[in-house]
RNA sequence: GCCACCGUAGCUCAGUGGUAGAGCGCACCCUUGGUAAGGGUGAGGUCGCGGGUUCAAUCCCCGCUGGUGGCUCCA
């Protein structure tokens, strides 16, 4: 007599076990027909679920795209439809292998025959196929088999990615895989639970025997009609397993929504994000560019991307010096021994480059015969011991700069630098400190370079050299919160000025059970605490992640969310206890002996070039004013007035706004036409009515018509006013409109 | 890094085993036009780089290089 809970808290009790469709009818006749499936005791289950014993329900209404199980059903379901579609389009031979659903909907791998083309071609008829199936509403129907009925059937089959599915479910060794992976992660050690006599499950789309059909875990939604909508999206390559010694299997995307205006407001914002592409508007734009001869992941910043950096740069420069913030200027590379005392050397190698050896060492080392291999393992050794965080001949597990043993010295060089820190350190170990004149406060736009795989690059988004809107406050413990919330406020106000309205926190601890991390049990439960403190006191939504620190402390990340819900994480805050250790710096304290400083590293855009790409796609390239390459051009109607024209540009010029003519001699349609094109925020339209009057006729962008006219003056004051405000109070707005 | 796809004019992209194409942009000419493309003429190419097959390769094959997408798991 099973006793279920039901999402509102009351208890309803059933005198047999019950299916979860029965438990939605008993609640009412529009959830049963909605229903989708079922939670209990926290599994999703189909809908058919005949619940045995006293358990907690959750009846799912079919209410969109909030509703994740739902999603996930139907996408699951949907899984299973566009397979069936694909063996439909391209034969059975089409070997299906795994398909789960994912975060936008879900992917089947398969093995399509050598000599057997799929291609996106095939698309539109997978597409009209699985359309056909949803409207056939066949029911998803489980089976059950045990083992020994089932695993001759999936042989008999001839799918080995089945089989060897089923036996990874019952627990047992692959008898078909036989990839490098090793063998535990191949056949992993079975749940409890389960064992050689649990049953495996089928699902047929329809009745079992009759209809298409898969070895699937489920659970499904009832019948295929209730997948609202889906198609297929697109094609990559996978391995089985994972293993790119194993099978190259085919993926196919697709994904399903609750409904096809759903679907399409999916798609649309995809056309959206692609409109966006910050690589796509930077080449209109003429913002950046990489150049294969320069290399990977290495950004040009051409004369316009240069101006909105320089913006920025110049918005933040001014908020640090409010802040008490000093500048400071490095080089861009670094001794070997500098790295190897900040623990980079050793604990960064696999993200960096490769050392720049000094040529006479480089040339002793050839001399006496030493290859590549075996330069790398020398200069590898060194960072072996290190790595392993003892110093020999101390016992010690800090490394300060003296303690590197002799024959460390053997290889020296220097390392482009992948952090900004070492340098800084030294330039605060350059002088004399008290606690008088703490916080030191050290910026710089520093550029560092980080080895990054070559599949990982993005445009502007994910490079190898970059540069960091850097700083490094070396405070007392005691002001560590106050110079944490110092960071914080800088980060609101960015984000304000630039209409990020919208962002979260991430703070990121250690994992409890990795020896990564260096320093103290004490140090590191002390900053954690500020960190945690410091993200409560911004008032915004902030999570907890253990594992996700630097090895030298933990951090506070910044995640926007742009005007189309994309999330971006950008910039950080990091505590470190460590590093003055390893440099040995100190202040000397009111009590007249020498204290650790702690060191605060931030950065809150993260890089200029990661900042500047997420500022494109933010924008999508309507810059507001302040930030514009091109701020206002001026229109003459003809070359008539080309000289009051001249006169115009010369004042918004002499004003400081980037103001140019087209002197093209096209019309003035065709003139309006580029200027929108190309994303200038203001035009000036002059004419001889304006020259005479001494006024401009003002057009906005994104606004298609003429907005009005303006006196030459009070337009330049009116436009010089918003730049300096950065855009606090607009031109636009004058004329009721915004600047789009 | 690995896999798939791609690389043709400054940009977006057609195309072909036999002397290379369009639109936009650019230059020049005509036009002097009041708010999202007036008209004409012209310049512009080592068809990513290297090798191979072929009488002949931008096209087919191999290697490299660069770009794009993808790199999951209780089915």
């Amino acid at each position: 007599m099973p006793k279920i809970t039901l999402p509102d808290g009351s208890i309803k009790e059933f005198p047999n076990p019950v299916t979860g469709l029965e438990v939605a009818a008993s609640i009412g006749q529009r959830l049963a027909k909605d229903a989708l499936g079922v939670r209990v005791d926290d599994e999703l289950r189909d809908l058919s679920f005949l619940i045995e014993k006293d358990a907690i329900v959750t009846p799912k209404n079919r209410d969109g795209t909030v509703n994740k199980d739902a999603l996930f059903l139907m996408r699951h379901s949907a899984a299973h439809v566009m397979a069936e579609a694909i063996q439909d389009v391209l034969g059975n031979d089409v070997l299906l292998a795994y398909g789960p659903p994912t975060d936008t909907g879900f992917f089947y791998d398969m093995f399509v025959p050598e000599g057997k083309k799929f291609s996106s071609d095939h698309f539109e008829k997978i597409n009209a196929r699985m359309a056909e199936i949803i409207k056939e509403d066949r029911k998803f129907t489980r089976y059950e088999v045990s083992s020994a009925e089932g695993l001759p059937k999936l042989k008999s089959e001839g799918n080995k990615y089945k089989l060897d599915n089923a036996e990874k479910a019952l627990g047992m060794p692959s008898s078909v895989y036989r990839g490098t992976k090793s063998a535990s992660e191949a056949a992993p050690t079975p749940p409890l639970g389960h064992s050689t006599t649990s049953p495996l499950s089928f699902y047929a789309t329809g009745n079992p025997g009759k209809d298409w059909e898969d070895l699937c875990r489920g659970p499904h939604v009832p019948s295929t009609a209730r997948i609202g909508a889906a198609r297929v999206m697109s094609l990559a390559s996978a391995y089985w397993h994972g293993d790119e010694n194993s099978d190259r299997l085919t993926r196919v995307y697709g994904t399903a929504f609750g409904s096809q205006a759903e679907l399409d407001a999916y798609l649309n914002q995809l056309d959206e994000a692609k409109k966006r592409d910050h690589r796509v508007i930077g080449k209109q734009q003429h913002l950046f560019v990489i150049d294969e001869m320069v290399g990977q992941g290495l950004i040009l910043w051409t004369p316009n991307g240069s101006v909105i950096r320089r913006e920025l740069q110049a918005f933040i420069g001014a908020e640090l010096r409010k802040q008490g913030y000093t500048e400071v200027f490095t080089p861009h590379i670094g001794g070997l021994d500098l790295y190897k005392t900040s623990g980079h050397f050793p604990y960064y190698q696999e993200s960096q480059f490769p050392p720049i050896i000094e040529r006479n060492t480089l040339e002793e080392l050839c001399s006496s015969g030493c290859s590549c291999a075996e330069m790398v393992n020398r200069v590898a050794g060194v960072s072996a011991r290190l790595a392993a965080g003892i110093n020999e001949r101390t016992k010690s597990t800090t490394i300060a700069a003296d303690r590197v043993m002799a024959d460390d010295k053997l290889i020296e060089g220097f390392m482009l630098k992948p952090m900004n820190c070492p340098h800084h350190a030294r330039i605060f170990a350059s002088s004399a400190h008290s606690y008088r004149d703490m916080p030191v406060r050290l910026a710089e736009f520093g550029t560092v370079y980080r080895w990054e795989q070559s599949g990982e690059l993005n445009g502007m988004t994910r490079v190898r050299g970059f540069t960091q809107d850097d700083a490094h406050l070396f405070c007392t413990e005691d002001q560590v919160d106050n110079e944490v919330q110092g960071c914080l406020s800088l980060v609101k106000t960015i984000f304000a000025t630039l209409g990020m309205k919208e962002y979260r926190v991430r703070v990121g601890l250690r994992d409890p059970d990795s020896a990564k991390y260096i320093g103290t049990k004490e140090s590191w439960d002390k900053a954690e605490a500020s960190c945690i403190a410091a993200a409560k006191s911004l008032g915004v939504q902030f999570s907890q992640e253990a594992g996700e620190a630097a090895f030298y402390g933990p951090k506070i990340d910044f995640v926007v969310k742009d005007v189309i819900g994309r999330e971006w994480q950008l910039g950080t805050v990091q505590i470190d206890y460590q590093m003055a250790l390893r440099f040995d710096l100190s202040y000397i304290g009111p009590d007249n002996t020498p204290h650790r400083p702690v060191v605060i590293h931030r950065a809150p855009f993260g890089s200029m070039e990661r900042f500047c790409g997420v500022l494109i796609e933010h924008f999508a390239g309507n810059f507001p004013l302040w930030l514009s390459p091109e701020q206002v051009r001026v229109l003459p109607i003809s070359d008539k007035t080309n000289d009051y024209a001249n006169e115009v540009v010369n004042l918004l010029k002499a004003r400081g706004l980037r103001a140019t003519l087209d002197s093209s001699n096209d019309r003035i349609q065709g003139k309006i036409k580029a200027a929108a094109d190309e994303k200038v925020p203001y035009l000036a339209v002059v004419g001889p009515r304006d020259a005479e009057g001494r006024q401009v006729s003002v057009r906005v962008r994104g606004v298609q018509k003429d907005a009005g006219a303006l006196g030459l003056n009070e337009f330049v004051e009116a436009l010089a006013a918003e730049y300096s405000g950065r855009g606090a109070t607009t031109l636009a707005q004058r004329f009721g409109v915004e600047l789009g």
